[in-house]
RNA sequence: GAUCCCGUAGCUCAGUCGGACAGAGCAUCGGGUUCCUAACCCGAAGGUCGGAGGUUCAAAUCCUCCCGGGAUCACCA
C-alpha cells in the first residue's frame, strides 16, 4: 500500500457500508471525505447531512449508526492490514483516525522510496504550452516582471512534476513605438556610447534612454502648453464640455486646475498630433517597417544590449525557456487567418477597408478591429496567428498565457474569436491572470523611473543575506559566504513573491524589504539545513529496509511525529491542487507548514534524536530524511535551491 | 456609463467549486538554550469576515442591492 491507495481503500469500505443501508448510488457518489478541522478528531471525516433525506433521521443519529456499521465492514475486510485506527461519530460526522504506526510506515516509506514522491499525480498527462515573461525591449525588468517570470517558471515546473509535458515559451516584444522612443533618445543624447563604456547592464543602459525620452517629451510639452495651438485645443475642449453640461459657463478660480487636468489627459494626443519627438519616433517606426538599414542596425544593436541584460536576470532568477519568439518575426502571422475568416464570413470588412469581428456574436459589446484600414496588423491579429500556429505545430492540449489582469478583457476576446475560428480550441486556452505589484505610493511607472528594479532588488536581498551570514560565522570562506548569501537572498525574494495567490494585488514596500524570519524562504531553507545537520551528526542516514525499517517506522506515533507524517501524507494531494489551480502559493504554504511541523518536533526535548536509541531513533531519522527530501523537492518547484548548511 | 477583480486581526495576506469553534506571518506582550544550527520553539492578546436583505438544515463562501478601492472598455501593446 502507498499513500494514494489509502483514500480509495477507505472509500470502498464506506461505499460498501452505505449500499448495505440502501443508499442510492447517486447519493453515494455525492459523498466525499472531508478533512476534520482538528487532527485530534481524525484523519478523514464522512459528513452525514446528505444521507438524512434517504434515511429520514437527523445527521447525528445517522453518524452514530454508520460508525458502528463501518466498524463491522472494516473488520470483515482483510486487505486493510490494520490501517484503520478508530471510527467514531462526532455530531453529524463520522471521523476516521488511521492507526498511527501503520500510517507512519506507509507514508514515510513512500516519501523515501518513490523516485518522484508527490509527482505524476494528474489523471491524464497532457501537452501544455506556457507563455510567460514576454518583456518589452526598451527597459529593464521590474518587480512586476519578476512576479510574472517566477509565476510562469513555477507553474511550468509544477505542471511537469505533476505529470504534464510542458513547453516554456517567451514572446519578446522587440518592436513598436516604445523601442523607437529609446532609440530616438539615444540618437539625441548618447551617440556612440555603449553599455560597457557606461558601466551598465545593457537593459539598464537602454532603459536610461527610455526615461530620457520621456523627460525630453515633458520639456517639449511644457513649452508647447504656452503656444497659441495649445490654447486653441484647450478652448475647443472647454467648449465641448460646456455643451455637454460638464463645465459651467464661467470657469472662474477653478481655471488653473481645469487647465492642468486637461493637459494631463491631452498628453497622448499631443504626442500623436503635435510633438516633434513623437513625429521622430513614429518616423523611425515607419522606417523600421520599410527595412531602412540605418534604423535596423541601431535597432539590432540596442535590442542586443537589452537581451543580453535579460539573459543575466533570467539566469539569476532561475527562469528558462524552451522556445523564444520575437514579435519582429511574428507580428504578421495571423493576417492570413484573418483573411480566411473574412472569406468564411466570420469577420466583416468595414467601409474604410479595416477588418473587424462583431463581438455581439459572442455576447460582448461593440466590435474588435483585426486589420487596420491601412492593412497592418494589430496585437490581436498576432495573438490569433501565434495561437493557431502553436496548436498546429505542437498538438497542444492546453495553452496558458501568464499575463497581468489588466489584460483580462483582451484574452476574453482572443479566446472567443479563436473558438469561432476553430471550435476544437474551446477549453484549451487559459489566461493565468495575476494582480499588479504596487508600491505604497501607487503604481510603478517605468517611464518615470519609479520602479523596484529586478536586478537592484536581487542585489539588496543578497546583501541582507550576506550580513546575516557574516553575523553567524566568524570564519567562513568568502566564496562560501557569497554562495549562501545568493541562495538565501533569492529564496527570500522568490518565496515572498510566490506566497501570494496569483490574483491578489500585492503591495510591496521597499523600505520594509523582505523578511528572513517567520513564513519566509530562509525559514524553510533553515529547516532543511537543520535536518541535514542531524544526518551529519549521526554519521549518515541509516540504510534500513524490510523488517528493520518497518519496525523503526512503526515505533513512531507521538502527536508531534504524527503531525509531520500527516503533512507528508498531504503532499501528493497538494501537488494535484497546485497543478489544477496553477497556483504556486499552494506550495509555499505547504513548505512552510511542513517546515513548521518539523521545527516543533525538533525543539521538543522528548524528540531529540541524538538522545534516543533503538528503533525509535531510527524511525525519527527516517522521518527527518523523508521531510528533508520532500522539502528539497517542494522548494525546487518554486525555484528555490536548498543549502546543506546555513 | 458598462463589464471584470478586490474589501477578512494594527499591518501584509490565507480561507471564497456552502459544512464542525474564521487561520498564518509580521508587529505587541510573556516564557524557553549545560542539548542535533535561536534565521528556532512555546504561550497570550487581537476579528459586527465592507453594509443590508435573500436562498439553505448550514453562508466569509451562493444570489440581489448599496458603499469603498482597482482594472478594462483603441484601427496601443
Amino acid at each position: 500500500m502507498n499513500i494514494r491507495d489509502i483514500e480509495p481503500h477507505l472509500a470502498a469500505i464506506r461505499d460498501k457500508t452505505l449500499r448495505e443501508v440502501e443508499i442510492p448510488e447517486e447519493a453515494i457518489d455525492e459523498i466525499d471525505f472531508e478533512k476534520p478541522p482538528d487532527p485530534e478528531m481524525g484523519d478523514l471525516a464522512i459528513p452525514c447531512y446528505a444521507l438524512a433525506p434517504h434515511l429520514k433521521k437527523p445527521p447525528p443519529e445517522i453518524a452514530e449508526q454508520l460508525a458502528e456499521r463501518l466498524e463491522a465492514t472494516a473488520e470483515d475486510d482483510d486487505s486493510d492490514s490494520g490501517l484503520i485506527g478508530t471510527i467514531c461519530p462526532n455530531g453529524p460526522y463520522v471521523n476516521i483516525t488511521l492507526a498511527p504506526s501503520r500510517l507512519a510506515d506507509v507514508v514515510v516509506t513512500d516519501a523515501l522510496d518513490r523516485e518522484r514522491f508527490g509527482g505524476d499525480v494528474v489523471e491524464t498527462s497532457e501537452h501544455w504550452m506556457i507563455e510567460y515573461s514576454a518583456p518589452n525591449t526598451n527597459k529593464p525588468q521590474h518587480l512586476g516582471h519578476v512576479r510574472n517570470d517566477l509565476l510562469g517558471e513555477s507553474v511550468a515546473t509544477l505542471a511537469e512534476f505533476g505529470g504534464h509535458d510542458v513547453e516554456r515559451v517567451n514572446l519578446i516584444n522587440d518592436r513598436g513605438i516604445h523601442i523607437c522612443k529609446s532609440m530616438v533618445a539615444y540618437q539625441i543624447d548618447g551617440e556612440r556610447e555603449t553599455p560597457d563604456e557606461a558601466g551598465l547592464k545593457g537593459d539598464h543602459f537602454v532603459g536610461h534612454y527610455y526615461v530620457r525620452f520621456n523627460e525630453l517629451i515633458d520639456d517639449e510639452y511644457d513649452e508647447w502648453k504656452s503656444t497659441d495651438e495649445a490654447e486653441r485645443e484647450f478652448r475647443d475642449w472647454v467648449e465641448r464640455e460646456r455643451e455637454a453640461d460638464r463645465l459651467p459657463d464661467e470657469l472662474g478660480e477653478q481655471e488653473p486646475q481645469i487647465r492642468e487636468a486637461f493637459f494631463e489627459s491631452f498628453r497622448d494626443n499631443y504626442f500623436n498630433d503635435y510633438s516633434e519627438l513623437g513625429e521622430r519616433a513614429r518616423d523611425m517606426l515607419q522606417r523600421w517597417e520599410e527595412g531602412d538599414d540605418e534604423v535596423l542596425e541601431l535597432w539590432e544593436t540596442m535590442n542586443g544590449w537589452v537581451l543580453d541584460g535579460f539573459d543575466e536576470t533570467y539566469e539569476r532568477l532561475g527562469v528558462e525557456f524552451d522556445h523564444v519568439y520575437y514579435e519582429s518575426n511574428t507580428y504578421e502571422l495571423g493576417r492570413e487567418i484573418v483573411e480566411q475568416g473574412l472569406e468564411a464570413g466570420l469577420f466583416e470588412r468595414l467601409d474604410d477597408g479595416a477588418v473587424a469581428f462583431d463581438l455581439e456574436e459572442v455576447g460582448l459589446d461593440d466590435r474588435k478591429i483585426l486589420l487596420r484600414s491601412d492593412g497592418t496588423t494589430v496585437y490581436m491579429t498576432q495573438d490569433l496567428g501565434t495561437a493557431m500556429q502553436r496548436f498546429e505545430a505542437y498538438d497542444l492540449d492546453q495553452m496558458i498565457y501568464v499575463v497581468g489582469d489588466e489584460q483580462d478583457y483582451h484574452f476574453d476576446v482572443l479566446f472567443r474569436i479563436l473558438a469561432e475560428l476553430e471550435p476544437e480550441l474551446e477549453g484549451k486556452l487559459h489566461h493565468l491572470s495575476y494582480g499588479m505589484v504596487d508600491l505604497p505610493e501607487g503604481k510603478m511607472k517605468s517611464r518615470e523611473g519609479k520602479v523596484v528594479d529586478a536586478d537592484d532588488l536581487m542585489d539588496e536581498m543578497h546583501d541582507l543575506a550576506e550580513d546575516a551570514v557574516r553575523d553567524r560565522y566568524e570564519t567562513l570562506d568568502e566564496d562560501e559566504i557569497e554562495r549562501r548569501a545568493e541562495r538565501i537572498g533569492l529564496a527570500a525574494l522568490t518565496y515572498h513573491v510566490l506566497d501570494y495567490n496569483p490574483r491578489t494585488n500585492v503591495q510591496f514596500d521597499p523600505e520594509e524589504s523582505i523578511d528572513f524570519q517567520g513564513r519566509t524562504g530562509p525559514y524553510c531553507l533553515y529547516s532543511y539545513a537543520r535536518i541535514q545537520s542531524i544526518g551529519r551528526r549521526v554519521g549518515g542516514w541509516p540504510d534500513l529496509d524490510g523488517e528493520a525499517r518497518a519496525e523503526a517506522l512503526q515505533a513512531l506515533g507521538t502527536d508531534r511525529e504524527m503531525e509531520v507524517v500527516r503533512h507528508l501524507r498531504n503532499w501528493p494531494d497538494r501537488i494535484e491542487e497546485a497543478v489544477r489551480d496553477l497556483d504556486p502559493s499552494e506550495i509555499t504554504e505547504y513548505v512552510f507548514e511542513l517546515s513548521q511541523s518539523f521545527s516543533s518536533l525538533y525543539n521538543d526535548p522528548d524528540h531529540r534524536i541524538v538522545d534516543l536509541e533503538g528503533p525509535r531513533r531510527d524511525g525519527l531519522l527516517l522521518l527527518a530524511r523523508a521531510v528533508g527530501r520532500t522539502l528539497e523537492t517542494a522548494l525546487d518547484l518554486i525555484g528555490i535551491d536548498v543549502l546543506e548548511e546555513m
